[in-house]
DNA sequence: TGAATTTCTTAACAATTGTTATCGCTTCCA
DNA sequence: TGGAAGCGATAACAATTGTTAAGAAATTCA
């Protein structure tokens, strides 16, 4: 993980409400964020159903990195769950950055490599476990998504109908 | 896609049977190949239960890529489904390449990120789709998987049963 | 070529999930 | 603070998928 307080003279601090949608589903990306405080949620919409894709907590770099990387238009939004305090560059900048320093570079190789690995680990636990496994290991893993993230959400993460969510939920007491 | 042909005096050439197991679940990827003719699957044993994670055809790149990347145990087994051509490269000399031609380790980051959004790619689809519209999704983008994989490697894929893919297939005619 | 293996289909039943709708409860702002 | 919106539980029914088993067809290989 990138610890981007390292380079925080580069940064603007922004302070910002729940629902802010930081980027939009279509537009380009034109900033990466690190987060000091909050979650967010990267969603898209799905034939008019919202599909939430990925959380965010404190500590992690956030972007539709694809976008930001390629200057392509996001296949998804960014949208705050909290209210947050985050640190905010620039594409310009933020690749400056990255041409100054190769240590930096190598980090950002390396945590690529990292990401990969986590949708690697993420499409195997849906080729191999059910929900109902899914949800017991979201539970063991990031328990604190459940005291932070509204189930709805993260219903359509886990890939079923906040129904079903609530059923698995109280089938296991 | 990272042409290797233009290395090919590092690789050794080798031709193989089908079922072919080029490396084994809890060993740790000695070489990366690519492939010249002939296809193979990437796959996992879960509980007993062979579930096929990817495919490879002619022209890619295969190997456990964190196990060959961070020299850790692979969490998959590498297996030829048909008489193969592959070109084979150790890891040592696979980086010793890398190091002498940055463009190739351009190129190299490009091929992991590209294989990154691949991952996000078939993700999403877990996702966002049925298993119905997953084949279906399977049979336009990649039809040639049907006349030259086994029905029930290509259900495991699809993350549902061969009894289940078959249904699909004949409610679809 | 012929036996053995692999592959695919189909059936019957169980289990799970989706869909739609309703009803409290909580949270959010204006 | 009070009305509106958001959130979670539950019910009833439909649809899909899993499980197990059996048999036909295709493929492999000695």
């Amino acid at each position: 993980m990138i610890n981007w307080q390292n380079f925080q003279e580069n940064f603007d601090t922004i302070a910002v409400p729940a629902k802010t949608v930081l980027l939009n589903e279509g537009a380009v990306a034109q900033r990466i964020y690190f987060i000091k405080k909050g979650c967010l949620r990267l969603w898209f919409n799905n034939d008019g159903k919202d599909v939430t894709f990925q959380f965010f907590f404190e500590n992690q770099s956030v972007a539709s990195i694809e976008s930001f990387r390629n200057h392509i238009p996001s296949q998804f939004s960014i949208e705050t769950l909290e209210p947050c305090v985050l640190l905010s560059v620039t594409k310009e900048r933020f690749y400056a950055i990255l041409d100054k320093s190769t240590a930096l570079r190598k980090e950002m190789e390396d945590y690529s490599f990292d990401r990969l690995l986590s949708y690697q680990y993420l499409f195997l636990s849906r080729i191999k476990d059910s929900p109902q496994k899914r949800y017991e290991q979201l539970l063991k893993e990031h328990p604190e998504i459940f005291q932070r993230v509204p189930q709805h959400y993260i219903a359509s993460y886990l890939g079923i109908t906040s129904v079903s969510l609530s059923r698995i939920r109280n089938r296991k007491v």
